[in-house]
DNA sequence: TTCCCGGATGCTGTATACAATATGTCCGGG
DNA sequence: CCCGGACATATTGTATACAGCATCCGGGAA
């Protein structure tokens, strides 16, 4: 195990994804530096420089003069990044090799839990991430696998507080049945593009959500 | 003309970004933030954030308690982002709508430039970047455009430093032939797979260049 | 000659200080 | 009662200061 000597920057950056992943910064916040770093124990240079790598990855937002800000939701920012997102994924499947058929099984499980009535909308999201982070957890690109990481992090703000519908749930749960057993059967590039399908189609049911 | 007030940390970066890309910044370099700073004219602070950012995209390296330097050209960077790049390009594509196939006469014309005998590996470099640039110019997505050009930026000093085989832009022209004639007859699926395609034969023969 | 050790040196990582600017508020006028 | 302008305040953007490591070089011993 070798000894992990992170600087305060990415220290400081992991603890601020987690509380944009959790909630405790909202969409549209301002990021008032002298309350964040008190919040967080560390002066405003660490946390600028965190601050500033979340903006550059589209985290956060920077306006001039103006400090940093939690962006808001916005629906053209779920159409633009959920086919990004499927797209990836889907050169991860077929960049996993012949052994990405013994993920179905994982799969169909995690997928069964997904279908117990009384979860919350936390809870759902949760096992949502772990069901996509399973599909792709047999890639060996690690630049890609990096990307996808960042990126699906861009949106989870958008899936963690948001109510599906019952219909909603079972459409999802369906597709995801769909993509394991094409996995199971091999069928990498049949696959990999419902896998688009799968977050294209989502982009109707988040973006009405967002806009109403 | 909207009034730029950008950031100093914005602007280091950008000017550190050309100066990667052009090779002031050579592959392996320290980076001295002190030397660094001086010679942008700005103090250490605007450029720590720059090179944070840039560290945090994969164009430089950052070791805790040794500072930045640029990653040395390596074959398994190529081989993993390669066919990112490749798949991001095919997506754009297929993003791009109908009026896609107007760029085929564009991109032959470029193409019919890089045929051009007594080209510089530099100037080669610069009409390739103009030809992927073009390809993408009709996506509507931002968020995949800039992906885009992030991506490419880090491998952009593999393609200047190189000096391509006849052969091997006998067989790149081609490529960019067959795919710009399966967009103007507006098959654009087939010329998504036919960009992957490129990216992905692109791998042998830079790796082997950089590995030799 | 080669290896090891220890101090000097230079650099990074972090904190603090300062200047410039945007925003909010208060007061006066219409 | 509403609007506009000017001042006060708060907050950012940038610079500088300082402490702690890592590296490098020279000397001494095997």
């Amino acid at each position: 195990m070798a000894i992990q000597r992170l600087n305060l920057r990415d220290q400081v950056r992991a603890e601020l994804i987690d509380w944009l992943s959790d909630g405790r910064l909202k969409p549209g916040q301002r990021l008032e530096e002298e309350r964040l770093s008190r919040a967080l124990g560390v002066s405003r240079t660490p946390l600028r420089e965190a601050l500033a790598n979340l903006a550059s990855e589209g985290l956060v937002e920077s306006v001039p003069r103006r400090g940093f800000r939690v962006p808001k939701l916005s629906a053209e920012r779920v159409r633009d990044l959920y086919p990004v997102i499927g797209s990836l994924e889907g050169l991860a499947l077929r960049l996993s090799g012949t052994r990405v058929s013994e993920l179905a099984a994982g799969l169909e499980d995690l997928n069964a839990r997904l279908a117990v009535a009384h979860l919350t909308p936390r809870q759902r999201a949760d096992l949502d991430r772990r069901w996509h982070e399973m599909l792709v957890s047999r890639n060996p690109n690690r630049e890609l696998a990096t990307m996808l990481e960042r990126t699906r992090s861009r949106v989870r703000p958008y899936a963690a507080s948001w109510d599906r519908s019952a219909a909603e749930l079972e459409a999802s749960r369906a597709e995801h049945a769909e993509i394991a057993r094409l996995l199971g059967a091999g069928q990498v590039d049949e696959a990999a593009e419902a896998v688009l399908r799968h977050w294209v189609r989502g982009i109707r049911v988040v973006t009405a959500w967002v806009e109403g």
